[in-house]
RNA sequence: AGGCGGGUAGCUCAGUCGGGAGAGCGCAGCCCUUACAAGGCUGAGGUCACGGGUUCGAGUCCCGUCCCGCCUACCA
């Protein structure tokens, strides 16, 4: 017997999280194709704190995770981040900035210094924080955005594409965020309405005949105009046409991008796209400053002028203006049109801006030369639709044999191993009456046992064996007539003569009736091997075609998110993928000097191993181009970033090559290496070719990697300073982990995942990108599920944001309530299609159910006696309420099961709760307790021994629900269910995360007697009510008398009367014919119930209550009749439904019967 | 402007196939009963946003209106 006290969270998290962790529970050296279940993290990146949505993304991946693992499936989970170029750039920029330096006077080198010190900061600080969460990932895999790997796949990528045609780079019209110094994607850009003023500015003809007026937002860009723009059909302006006007404040002459000239008499033009009926139908065109402007100038062939800077000043085309900030430009210029009556009138206006999404800085549409991904190119965008529209159907032909074996006495032996450890739970002997079997391998039905000369039987076979194929695939089918047995831990359990089918299937051994198929029970899981023996044995072999069609589709949960994502694809833009950063990959393009060309270099070009590490070293910039050996062997030796129990060179072989494994590389091994190569000599030794690839400075005693021009040989090459966006190398992230692009064991296991649980709002940044990248690159989906959780909004339904101070930190809800209360909170309120609106208050109830958890528990263990597991043998027969309570948890099993298999976190989260605390702790607990605390009389050993037989009954089923509850609870709750199965006696293995998952089992359940405990509540409920409206203190016992004319209730109070008693305080409980004298009366169903009340008592609120009753059946009644004397109804409404109307009109009538008679009783 | 989602108890939300309106929290009353007061028992509380339609029957399906939220586009 143990007190385990009270529920202390910090403690028990801390403990388990540590545990797994250590223990490397959740690695997974090598997984079975077959079996495995692959997610990737959405990598968090690495500048923010976890926040509630990371707090709800990586509960739900864990709740699944953990519930595939305990259903068997070898679950691999990588964790990782993202390197988040701009985010991270800009929180270490405004470091620098307080020190009061710029990242400029820092240069780049010593920028990335200072960022490469900030980061393991922050992903340290958000890694503890998802161990405090309990997510079951695999750290052993862990992977990051900018490590080796990545880097090195990131220049393939980029190189394929490249050569593909599918990269390109030009001039283009982009968003530029004056603060960052960058371009920015279309996604990167928040649009937010704000007050402007609307510029009405008249342009001179140049023939003096008049203006024209144009209205502006961003007047400030009339110094870049290169023409104005007219509605071809505006008969206001259709005379205008092909005329000149001068642009207003411009004297001097702007060039364009190319240097050329241009005037400030500009064409007034005609384009489709101008809007008649805005402003004033006339609109200035800069091309070099706006998106519709520049469609517009490309198709009338204007020159582009700019007139500003990267900064966001004026640049040298503005003129006199050259050198302003651009709003204060902007007021300038509106000075001067005003001060030369230029400006016709000004007008308040609300319009939407377009901010950086991270420095929320105005951007500037501007025209600059950037590299783009052609995601419009049918090679990318078509398969991306078609995987999720429709799927990709790939059809395989084959020449298959089945086996027909003819046999005489047939037998077979079928263990069932457990997946995880390997033991065999079970046995299933089938030693007669087996009338065939038939096997899978390869996915193809592959023998077939039946008797000599049976060819009926043979074809029934085949016939069952198509239908399960059919039906989602499985490994063996046996029929058979007669009986078997299952034999676990050496006790037998015999299965009732019958006709069956067993069916491996889906890791499972199911039982189904062998001629309706109905399913019967699962008799264990597991993986079963098939053992069949036999007297003799004919082998024919049946060949033939199989066309082996596989579908590759993407599906979104909910579904609607499709036609959002499919939408997006159909209007789709070419993807900027170059960002004027310096925190990235370095896009690994080189310009010759000499002859201009594109020259993409990535170790491909090297064949040994030595030049693709060095080549990797340089690209990432972890050495320079100048360099000795010793600071290679410093890099290489030094412990890597994401795993720093390994060197980088050991990264380098396990993560980004995957083989040159016995390679080592120090300073002396280099420095032969390169002096063989740069020494003619070695031309003269075979198996050694000079490149000349390494070349020495005997001034700076440094070594250099020569990079030569593929078209013209120069080596005079310049890297481009761009990198790339961070969510190119994103893209790669499902195939990236598992060690693309070189063909690895985990790539062919692993790939495609399973799942992907992510927000809604990185459907297109991220989602859709890796959905590109997956079918371009690996010509399959990235992942078969994608699951799109809500978003975390606060009690008011606002975003949480820093800013507004609305947010609730997961960690400190963590320390406050504990993780396994977040987790629960989480789940129970994600419902699919629908944000979640979270207050502090609503943790602090699941804490409550952990601590119901913990105290039930409690109860459990303070009443087991030491010697508990050897007494069970002697336990007495199990009760109704033991074979009713595990009833319920079989149901509560199903319909976890069930919610989980459609991501309904919500109802499985509700069907647990719902379980553990109304059944098992409001009603079961308390009926044990009359077994549990019942004395046994010293003196006499009969009674003794009875009175612990049924004890141990008790106990054992409280143990036996709790601990299955308890596996239930576990993807939930982890570490509150791993902390108390350890504790429990019957608990064997390492961890409660690699148990079996419970699963309905047919054979524990008693419709019967959960019927009858069912009613057992009602007839309690009814008299603790009636206790209640008379006032009765709960704690006092009284007498109490019951009538009723139905027999079976009569047997059903007698044989349930000890519970009555106990659950409703009841002294006694004895039939009688009519209501005795000093009782108060109340029913329930046909019971009558008297409660002997001793002296007055207030029955004021008693008829209260009733009233209130017989009100509301009244109005059910009124319902029920009127539909009931509806003669349509009865016409057309379905059988059944009429009945069901007709039995509660019965029912209300009955009790209305009763409401009255104990209200006429109570008047008197 | 277009699209999507939502409007059900005081609050937050479930509600399957169209067939007796549910949960949690909160509230009220009674109770420290040997797991748990972070608890137990009992109870009150609803014009299912509004209007129309389909149907024997509508919270559920259709149309319209009004609110709320989000997304996309345009915005000279």
């Amino acid at each position: 017997m143990k007190d385990i006290g009270e529920y202390r969270h910090r403690e028990i998290e801390e403990r388990w999280s540590r545990f797994w962790i250590e223990k490397a529970i959740y690695h997974v050296e090598k997984p079975d194709p077959k079996r495995k279940f692959s997610i990737v993290i959405p990598p968090p990146n690495v500048t923010g704190s976890l926040h509630m949505g990371h707090a709800l993304n990586a509960t739900l991946q864990d709740i699944i995770a953990r519930w595939q693992r305990m259903k068997g499936r070898q679950v691999v989970w990588v964790p990782g981040f993202d390197h988040a170029g701009i985010a991270t750039q800009y929180v270490v920029e405004r470091q620098i900035q307080e020190e009061g330096k710029s990242r400029l006077e820092l240069g780049r080198e010593e920028f990335l210094k200072r960022v490469w010190e900030w980061v393991p900061r922050s992903r340290e600080a958000i890694r503890t924080q998802f161990e405090k969460l309990g997510v079951s990932v695999d750290w052993k895999r862990e992977r990051f955005t900018l490590d080796e790997g990545f880097s090195r796949a990131v220049r393939r990528a980029f190189r394929e594409l490249y050569e593909a045609g599918l990269i390109y780079r030009g001039e283009y019209i982009v968003n530029w965020c004056p603060r960052d110094r960058t371009a920015l994607s279309d996604l990167e850009v928040e649009h937010e309405e704000e007050k402007g003023k609307l510029w009405y500015i008249r342009y001179p003809l140049e023939d003096g005949s008049g203006y024209i007026t144009v209205a502006t937002t961003r007047p400030e860009t009339m110094l870049g105009d290169t023409a104005v723009a007219v509605h071809p059909e505006d008969i206001r302006y259709k005379h205008l046409i092909g005329k000149r006007v001068r642009l207003p404040l411009v004297s001097w002459k702007r060039r364009t991008l190319s240097g050329e000239e241009v005037d400030e008499l500009i064409p007034i033009i005609a384009d489709e796209r101008v809007k008649m009926e805005f402003g004033t139908g006339a609109v200035k065109v800069t091309p070099a400053h706006d998106p519709n402007d520049f469609e517009i100038g490309k198709d009338h062939k204007l020159p582009f002028v700019k007139v500003m800077d990267e900064g966001a000043r004026m640049n040298e085309n503005a003129g006199e203006f050259a050198g302003l900030d651009r709003y204060e430009a902007r007021r300038r210029i509106v000075e001067r049109l005003r001060e030369e009556g230029l400006l016709e009138k000004e007008e308040d206006y609300v319009h939407s801006v377009g901010k950086c999404y991270r420095c929320k800085t105005v951007v500037e549409p501007m025209v600059s030369v950037q590299w783009f991904v052609r995601v419009t190119d049918p090679r990318i965008r078509s398969t991306s639709i078609k995987v999720v529209e429709e799927g990709l159907l790939e059809k395989e032909e084959r020449e298959v044999h089945l086996q027909l074996a003819e046999v005489q006495g047939l037998t077979v032996t079928v263990p069932v191993v457990d997946d995880v450890s390997g033991h065999t739970k079970a046995v299933v002997v089938l030693s007669e009456g087996v009338e065939f079997l038939a096997g899978v391998r390869e996915g193809e039905l592959a023998y077939i046992y039946y008797p000599e000369g049976r060819k009926d039987i043979l074809e029934r076979a085949k016939e069952l064996a198509y239908r399960f194929a059919e039906k989602g695939g499985f490994e063996f089918l046996i029929g058979l007539e007669g009986e078997f047995s299952v034999i676990r831990q050496g006790l037998e359990t015999r299965i009732d003569r019958g006709k069956y089918l067993l069916v491996h299937e889906g890791g499972k051994l199911n039982l189904y009736d062998g001629d309706t198929l109905r399913h019967i029970q699962v008799i264990e899981t597991g993986q079963a091997r098939l053992e069949p023996a036999q007297k003799s044995i004919k082998v024919k072999v049946e060949r033939k075609k199989s066309v082996l069609e596989r579908k590759r589709q993407v599906f979104f949960i909910p579904e609607h998110w499709k036609k959002f994502y499919l939408d997006w694809m159909y209007n789709l833009k070419d993807w900027c993928i170059s960002r004027q950063i310096w925190w990235g990959h370095r896009i690994p393009v080189w310009y010759c000097e000499d002859c201009r060309s594109v020259n993409v270099f990535t170790d491909d070009d090297f064949d040994r191993p030595y030049d693709k590490i060095i080549f990797n070293l340089i690209a990432d910039g972890k050495i320079g181009n100048e360099f000795t050996p010793e600071e290679i062997e410093k890099v290489l030796k030094s412990p890597n970033f994401v795993h720093p129990e390994m060197t980088v060179l050991e990264f380098y072989k396990k993560f980004a090559f995957h083989k040159y494994h016995s390679t080592d590389m120090d300073a002396n091994s280099l420095r032969l290496f390169f002096t063989q190569e740069a020494n003619p000599v070695a031309m003269l030794t075979p198996g050694i070719s000079t490149r000349g690839l390494y070349r020495y400075d005997p001034k700076t005693k440094r070594w250099r990697m020569v990079l030569r021009c593929k078209r013209c040989g120069s080596e005079n090459l310049k890297q481009e300073e761009d990198v790339l966006d961070t969510w190119f190398s994103s893209a790669l992230w499902p195939f990236g982990v598992f060690g693309w692009p070189e063909n690895t064991e985990d790539i062919r296991s692993l790939y495609p995942t399973d799942l992907l649980v992510t927000g809604f709002d990185i459907i297109f940044f991220w989602v859709a990108r890796m959905i590109m990248m997956g079918t371009y690159f690996m010509k399959d989906i990235p992942f078969s599920d994608v699951y799109v959780h809500a978003l975390v909004r606060d009690e008011k339904g606002q975003k949480m944001s820093k800013t507004k101070g609305n947010v609730i930190d997961p960690l400190d809800i963590i320390e406050k309530y504990g993780a396994d209360a977040l987790r629960f909170t989480l789940a129970i309120l994600t419902v699919q299609g629908r944000d979640i609106r979270l207050s502090e208050k609503r943790f602090e109830g699941y804490k409550h159910f952990a601590n119901k958890i913990w105290n039930a528990s409690r109860y459990i263990l303070m009443n087991t006696p030491d010697d508990f597991l050897s007494r069970i043998p002697y336990m007495a027969q199990m009760r109704p309420e033991d074979r009713w309570i595990l009833t319920r948890l079989n149901e509560t099993a199903e319909a976890v099961n069930k919610a989980l298999e459609n991501y309904d976190f919500s109802k499985a989260a509700h069907a647990i709760y719902e379980f553990f605390w109304s059944d098992f702790c409001d009603w079961y607990i308390e009926m044990t307790k009359e077994r549990v605390y019942r004395k046994a009389p010293e003196e006499n050993e009969e009674e003794r021994t009875r009175v612990e037989a049924e004890r141990t009954t008790a106990l054992y089923t409280l143990h036996y629900v709790l601990e299955k509850a308890l596996r239930i609870l576990h993807p939930f709750m982890p570490f509150i269910t791993e902390e108390i199965w350890h504790r429990l006696p019957s608990a064997d293995g390492e961890t409660i995360s690699l148990k079996e998952f419970p699963e309905k089992r047919q054979d524990e359940m008693f419709p019967e007697d959960a019927g009858k405990i069912e009613r057992l509540r009602e007839i309690v409920t009814a008299v603790r009510s009636l206790r209640s409206d008379l006032q009765i203190e709960p704690s006092k016992r009284l007498k109490a008398y019951y009538r009723t004319e139905r027999r079976e209730t009569k047997t059903l109070v007698e044989e349930l009367k000890h519970h009555i008693l106990n659950l409703a305080r009841l002294e006694a409980f004895e039939e009688v014919s009519g209501k005795p004298e000093g009782t108060v009366s109340t029913f329930s169903g046909d019971l009558e119930i008297f409660l002997s009340v001793e002296g007055e008592v207030d029955i004021g609120r008693l008829k209260e209550t009733y009233r209130r009753r017989r009100e509301k059946v009244l109005s059910e009644l009124e319902r029920v009749n009127r539909k009931l004397s509806n003669e349509n109804f009865l016409k057309k409404a379905p059988q059944e439904v009429v009945e069901k109307e007709r039995r509660i009109k019965e029912e209300l009538e009955e009790e209305l019967m009763k409401i009255d008679r104990v209200l006429s009783i109570l008047e008197d």
